[in-house]
DNA sequence: CTCATGCGACTGGTCTGACTAGCTGACATG
DNA sequence: CATGTCAGCTAGTCAGACCAGTCGCATGAG
């Protein structure tokens, strides 16, 4: 039989496998979220969700598992399964297609605007605080950064973006500082993973990328050299420019009540 | 037979049940918190656990679902299911008994810290966001927490107090606000939950619970008003608080390296 | 000897059916 | 009308079966 290695040219990805239960933990994940089902609503029990859905008990349950764990769903034994009634604002989901731009747009204004309070804290804590040899560390992980900076979607691209919000609240020597920038991370999935990047023709990609990589070695200096000032300074440039950056690819649209 | 209703002066707390997938989740989470299990580690199989633990696959299944939901965890088919790799610190559990009184009191300092960033910031825009309508939802909040803080393991109590700090986030108006308080509180278990409260007695019980609806309402009222910096202030003087009781009560041991 | 093949022993993924325990509401009984 | 009972729900748990991947090792072809 023919080999199939070395074809050129060709790039095969490959297809999104995705698990029973992950799927069934998706479909009521964006229930809630769309708001079809509110807080304090009841859930179909799992012999009928059984039938609408065509599984296995064991699935359903599995999935219910899951959304207790993430904190959606309450189950009373019983009873049944409720949405859990003092979920406040539920974080939309970003990847979801059918987000109006503007919808979009201001989604993320948010998470910069959140984001911005808790790292430039933290930067400025790392720079008074971080040792040595994680700063040693914390260089590797930005020359990851900028080495592979040129494909966005590259996956060591995207880890050592990650890595090195990490490991800057990793150097704040507070571990509920890492716990929160995951947090936060974590609600950014598709706008650096999956998601495509359309930029409008006006960004200079190129730019772009020497720009944020200055930003980023703007902390990673500041933050090196131990100014504390400066590395909140540093941190607050960042998060201008993401937002800026925001505002040039979704231009405010004229609508609005 | 005689009746059980109105027996004065006797208070029955509802037995502690717990399910059996809690427990094992419970443990599991212990042994990767411990360091017993360290990231990369791969975690017995599903047939070793059910033998382990004694009990059937589908309740060792859904725990491990628990712990991939929590990000804990990672299952992959046809090798087995291993601690995540990329946990960078992990949050400590305040509710080990054999945590040292020197490290338990540094944990919830450094919660108090990361708090502080997150909360000051969010009570300044709340004052400059809320919409009447929450505000006067979220009074009806403060008025709970205060009714019930006579006991503060009275679970209307522990759900006032985290409401106010939701609410407070939500009347932001910024969802990754919201997330990110949630993040922080459940940090706070057994802090607040079930670990018993031994103050030593130069603590005035009577005169701590006025000062904390005091600092609590002091932000009501600063939000309320609109004002941004007095609620920023407020919010810090509740922080300030709650850092110097945990000063008072977990006195710096004599010991550090 | 080298390396590919293939088999067997593992892994998690899913389904099924059965049984327990707890909740709820209707209905019969006093 | 008040009370207690019971039938029909609910989730919690278990056991066993089968599938589909993964991995390592023995075996056989080159």
């Amino acid at each position: 039989m023919p080999s199939l290695m070395a074809e050129p040219g060709i790039t095969l990805k490959q297809p999104r496998k995705i698990t029973l239960v992950a799927s069934i933990v998706e479909q009521l994940v964006e229930l809630i979220q769309s708001g079809a089902l509110k807080p304090g609503d009841k859930l179909p029990s799992e012999r009928q969700l059984i039938q609408m859905l065509g599984v296995g008990r064991s699935s359903v349950r599995e999935a219910l598992q899951g959304l207790v764990m993430m904190g959606l769903v309450e189950v009373r034994p019983g009873q049944g399964s409720y949405v859990k009634s003092n979920l406040h604002s539920f974080v939309p989901d970003l990847s979801k297609p059918d987000l109006s731009d503007n919808l979009l747009r201001e989604m993320r204004l948010q998470l910069i605007e959140a984001r911005r309070v808790i790292e430039v804290a933290i930067s400025g804590q790392a720079a008074a605080r971080a040792r040595p040899q994680q700063l040693e560390q914390w260089r590797a992980t930005f020359d990851d950064y900028a080495r592979y900076i040129d494909d966005f979607s590259d996956p060591r691209y995207l880890a050592a973006h990650v890595d090195f919000h990490l490991s800057l609240a990793d150097m704040s020597q507070n571990p509920f500082n890492v716990m929160l920038v995951n947090a936060a991370i974590q609600a950014v999935p598709q706008t650096l993973r999956e998601r495509e990047f359309r930029f409008p023709k006006s960004i200079d990609l190129r730019q772009l990328r020497e720009s944020q990589v200055k930003l980023h070695r703007d902390i990673l200096d500041a933050v090196t050299s131990g100014h504390r000032e400066g590395a909140e300074a540093a941190m607050q440039a960042h998060m201008d420019f993401e937002r800026d950056l925001v505002i040039k690819v979704y231009p405010a649209a004229a609508d609005e009540g």
